[in-house]
DNA sequence: TATATTGTGAAAATCACTTTCAACATGGAG
DNA sequence: CTCCATGTTGAAAGTGATTTTCACAATATA
């Protein structure tokens, strides 16, 4: 799977026209063994770890490459910071969000998906995406 | 209505010791005959208009404190700005957005919140808001 | 009314990106 | 393999939307 991603994104590269780097390939890495849901403080903090001379330019551009090749999605939570999580191939999924701990955990529900469609359609609207996040304890921080 | 709010505004002032000023009357004033989602700086420059001596801080402090006192709530839309809407006692809606003109349009879905309900449990989480935004294209903006 | 607080507005500071630009890589042409 | 037209980088400057600071003004008790 990280080398089907691998390969989405380099078929990319080369369609675009764009070139193969070897900050691009480390980047790519970081993130598609790190965290579902990173921003790009911190994918930027974990590459100097190992590459103090990656950019954060550089992470962030390649970030967005990576949404635009679609292996990667952009997200907010409100936190002021943007994030990107990995896309499953037609998957999509919600989010339930921790308040206290930052865990976010992901969960996928067709029947509000179809209930949204209804509301948009009682309206007029024709729905291109949407954005279905609840906020609140998690377990942990529940006790 | 809008009595309440100010009654509800007027109260949270005391109850924190806060003090009652000219430029908050005027800028509750206009929050309450505006859009149900503005920006900080569309009621800012709506109020500059008739105000030209009342800053965009205290516009933007003063906007806090609305959300603070509950007669307001703070949103975001992706497009940068936040914007603040009028909250109704006791009352939760969500939002269909058009991606095109930017119409805001709002609905309430009891299917929903309760399927909302169901996801958290399933997970362990206590819910204590939820975002629901469905973006599209508005009637007039699909033709 | 005296005065301890709080509020205000202009301007400076933050934050989280975005863009610029000079110095470097890439990869197809020759 | 070598060129070199294009892309790519990283540091630093620029942006846009807040946020905070600070000196002066307005409030609300005592």
């Amino acid at each position: 799977m990280k080398r089907a991603k691998k390969k989405i994104f380099r078929d990319f590269i080369t369609l675009k026209g764009l070139k193969s780097t070897r900050q691009r390939d480390i980047i790519l890495d970081a993130f598609l063994s790190s965290d579902r849901h990173m921003s790009i403080e911190e994918l930027y903090l974990k590459l100097r770890a190992k590459n103090p001379n990656i950019g954060y330019a550089t992470v962030y551009r390649t970030l967005k490459l990576f949404a635009e090749s679609g292996i990667a999605r952009e997200i907010q939570f409100g936190d002021g910071q943007t994030r990107y999580e990995h896309v499953a191939e037609g998957e999509h999924h919600d989010h339930l969000v921790c308040t206290r701990c930052g865990t976010i955990v992901e969960f996928e529900n067709e029947t509000i998906e179809k209930l949204q469609q209804e509301v948009a359609s009682t309206h007029g609207f024709l729905i291109e995406t949407h954005k279905l996040e609840l906020y609140g304890l998690c377990e942990k921080c529940r006790k």
